[in-house]
DNA sequence: ATGGCCAGCATCGCTGGA
């Protein structure tokens, strides 16, 4: 089973990628963020060409989420956080063969100052108790997405230059290790990576041919599952076509 | 040394991302 997720910044423009990066890697489960597209508008057929099934969660403009399946996926599908009146899309939940799988696309936060800093540590508390709920139903749980957090250190190209500011801020990586304390691991530190991974760099300042990126994608998993994960790596070739997403895409394979 | 982009929507500048 391989489980994927990448924000593409604009389905509509990256869709000739998605297409060519399925196909490539075929992957059993996709989560998408940024769609940036109207449940009308999602190109479905696109996806069931290449044996893709399709689940969306979107909006005008901003925001939306996705999750292509090529493996059994339920229809009975969640798309909001429970206790959160937000008309923003930025989660959807199904449940695929027996894993319980959440692709979210948290909150940016602008500025730790600013009130939508606010509202992403509020989504991120609402997170932590719907998978608490989540976490009594289902003992596989996998959870994927941009969290625009980066856990430590080791996932900053300048960590002094990003001390204490958003992304980095202290209360957002305690926001992390709550989602952890739900019985999650990071996928990405149970084996030994190349220093330097990052899954964003910043379109200005030649960040990407610098490296200068954070990892702020991830998949989580259940602590019971880490056994069963083989590998977990981030695709950067994406991120080197002509007009990419500046996010790359982040899979795990797990032996089940 | 500084600052550099991109997408969408609606125009010919703004919002938002991270």
């Amino acid at each position: 089973m391989k489980l994927s997720s990448w924000n593409v910044n604009s389905l509509k423009v990256r869709l000739p990628q998605v297409v060519d990066w399925l196909k490539l890697n075929q992957p059993d489960v996709l989560c998408l963020q940024e769609t940036k597209l109207q449940d009308a508008h999602f190109p479905v057929d696109e996806i069931a060409e290449i044996g893709y099934h399709a689940i969306f969660s979107g909006q005008k403009t901003y925001n939306g989420v996705a999750l292509l399946s090529k493996v059994n996926t339920d229809t009975d599908y969640c798309t909001a956080l429970p206790g959160l009146n937000d008309p923003q899309k930025r989660l959807i939940a199904a449940t695929c063969n027996d894993i319980r799988v959440i692709c979210i696309y948290v909150p940016n936060g602008e500025r730790v100052d600013s009130e939508k800093y606010s509202y992403k540590l509020e989504w991120l508390k609402a997170l932590t108790s719907f998978l608490q709920e989540e976490r009594k139903r289902h003992s596989k749980i996998a959870l994927l997405g941009d969290f625009n957090i980066a856990p430590t250190s080791s996932d900053v190209y300048d960590p002094p230059a990003w001390e204490g500011k958003v992304l980095c801020s202290a209360p957002e990586r305690e926001a992390f290790q709550q989602l952890l304390a739900t019985g999650l691991v990071d996928s990405f530190r149970l084996f030994t990576q190349p220093p330097g991974t990052y899954t964003w760099w910043d379109y200005r300042m030649m960040s990407f041919r610098r490296n200068h990126g954070l990892r702020i994608d991830h998949i989580l998993i259940s602590a019971e599952m880490a056994h069963s994960c083989t590998r977990c790596w981030v695709d950067i070739a994406p991120r080197k076509l002509e007009r990419p997403s500046d996010h790359a895409p982040i899979t795990a394979e797990l032996s089940l």
